[in-house]
DNA sequence: ACTTTGCACCGTATAAAATTCTGTAAATGC
DNA sequence: GCATTTACAGAATTTTATACGGTGCAAAGT
């Protein structure tokens, strides 16, 4: 059984969120010039496209650096056990940790990787020590710190 | 020397900035309800953020499954030499992979780490073999798959 | 201590944008 | 071929963003 519903989408709308998943400040009648249709349909596709949730949210991306966020990681966690309890417990604990920005399950080495942002290595190791290591489902550790970021495409590519 | 102008912000700016992350939707009357400033000078703040680049751009989020992204990863890379020359010529072949969202040079065990963004997993197997494998600085590769997200947050903390 | 300067704010007026409404044409189903 | 539905355009309306003018406060200088 397939949760995740199928909404089907056009040409137009596949280039609607091409262009707003690029930059999401575009006014409408821009929008409807670049997919070529007039600003009343184009705004209907747009809404319908957020009712079925296809676009799920917009946000503003900082600078992390000039807002004094020097330091990013990744980190590969091994849990206790791989147990649902023990993973919902330790879910909990990592969603509370505004500094853990993104947390996935995975397969392979870990079972978990963490994307993790602070203010400089010593806050990043204050924060490790006192918060993410503290919760007890948590095994081991291994980080990897950023030192520059390539690529940070907001725009995912729409299969045909 | 420090390239990344420090710009200073005071509390409200910060507000401004967790409100714009969570919601960049918001309208400039209820942003400047919800920060206790009248319009005006709400508007004159988020212009000011967005010129000095604290605010760097606005994005449209997206469900993956809906738009038939099913799979997701992050991706080790180790490179085979690590000069400056090996590592611009690979930046210059990934940037041009749309299904690479992400690249970041990071210390640890590889060299790279990239987030890979595919249809199921046969595309995102040919995607591999004859793209990214095919980069000639590549070495080594470690795939680890995304089985589920239990945080994706797009609100980074800022320091006081 | 007083003046001056500059900045941040507010209220209002204006411009632009989003949104709604109405009618029309094209596509779909019977 | 006719009825029904869907998608569209253009115009009217409402909402929102933006620009302007004036006020108070705080910091800097005299």
């Amino acid at each position: 059984m397939d949760h995740s519903l199928r909404i089907k989408f056009d040409k137009i709308d596949r280039k609607i969120l091409e262009i707003l998943q690029a930059n999401a400040k575009i006014t409408n009648a821009q929008l409807s010039k670049d997919i070529g249709l007039s600003p009343a349909p184009t705004l209907e596709r747009v809404k319908k496209l957020e009712q079925s949730g296809i676009i799920k949210s917009y946000h503003a991306k900082l600078d992390p650096e000039k807002i004094g966020l020097g330091v990013s990681t990744f980190v590969l966690v091994s849990l206790i056990g791989h147990n649902k309890g023990n993973i919902d417990a330790f879910m909990r604990e990592i969603n509370i940790i505004p500094e853990v920005i993104e947390c996935h399950h995975i397969t392979g080495t870990g079972d978990f990787i963490l994307k993790i942002i602070a203010k400089d290595i010593t806050s990043y190791q204050s924060l490790m020590l006192e918060k993410v290591s503290e919760i007890k489902e948590v095994d081991s550790m291994q980080s990897m710190v950023i030192l520059s970021t390539f690529k940070d495409s907001k725009v995912m590519p729409i299969p045909a």
